[in-house]
DNA sequence: ACCGTATGCTACATATTGCGTAGCATCAAG
DNA sequence: CTTGATGCTACGCAATATGTAGCATACGGT
């Protein structure tokens, strides 16, 4: 059962939203399959092959996740963002330029030390 | 051992920041550790009670990595983000907003389905 | 010296979750 | 009536998380 906002989740007994996205982003592969969708619609199988051969077990347990709360959705096309994802997916995407600088910012302490 | 920038990833072996970066966010508890630091230094038990009681094992596998990033720190005050951390988690605080949103958008879906 | 309390942290057994392979059912095209 | 693509499930094994207990250290008070 996927936990949804005014629900108890896995931490919090409060259903406060933040948590509940907090709770289905901190599952693993869930990040990576928003990220993937980002640009266009992938059918499961595309999407697995995307993820690095992520299981299908794993992969359909989070699309039916993600489908619950109304994140992504799917057609003949395949699976995609709705519009709340797709929305999501760009606020995540501003952590990818922020992650280029922390990486070079690790490299320099890796040089210090 | 905390994968970094450059290094292979579950999941990824290209090393690219993103990747990493969704790596570590996507384990339990990570986002909720930054995001319980948002706005204080807490020790480590402090900590623990803020997550609802976190189990100290995990926990402290979650420091340690937070701390070889140069996400999180630690002094005579307890834990902290570092200049890094706090841009991170600052990118997140974005989230709070829309999670708010996203919860009402699914009340609605909720009500008219 | 001794106690009470706080700190960060580890051990260990159990429970949950994820993984990888194989393969099923359905459908459309040749 | 095969071939290839689809979405998806079964199942056995491995990795991860949980929860309780407790250790070692440091501090202040008596």
């Amino acid at each position: 059962m996927t936990a949804k906002p005014g629900q108890s989740v896995r931490g919090s007994s409060t259903g406060r939203p933040i948590m509940v996205l907090f709770d289905i982003l901190g599952q693993r592969w869930t990040l990576r399959i928003l990220w993937e969708l980002r640009h266009q619609r992938l059918t499961f199988r595309e999407l697995r092959t995307q993820c690095e051969n992520v299981s299908p077990t794993v992969l359909n347990t989070r699309l039916k996740s993600l489908r619950e709360l109304d994140l992504v959705d799917h057609d003949a096309d395949g699976y995609g963002h709705t519009s709340l994802g797709h929305e999501l997916t760009t606020q995540l995407a501003t952590l990818d330029g922020w992650s280029q600088k922390w990486a070079r910012s690790l490299e320099e302490v890796k040089e210090e030390g």
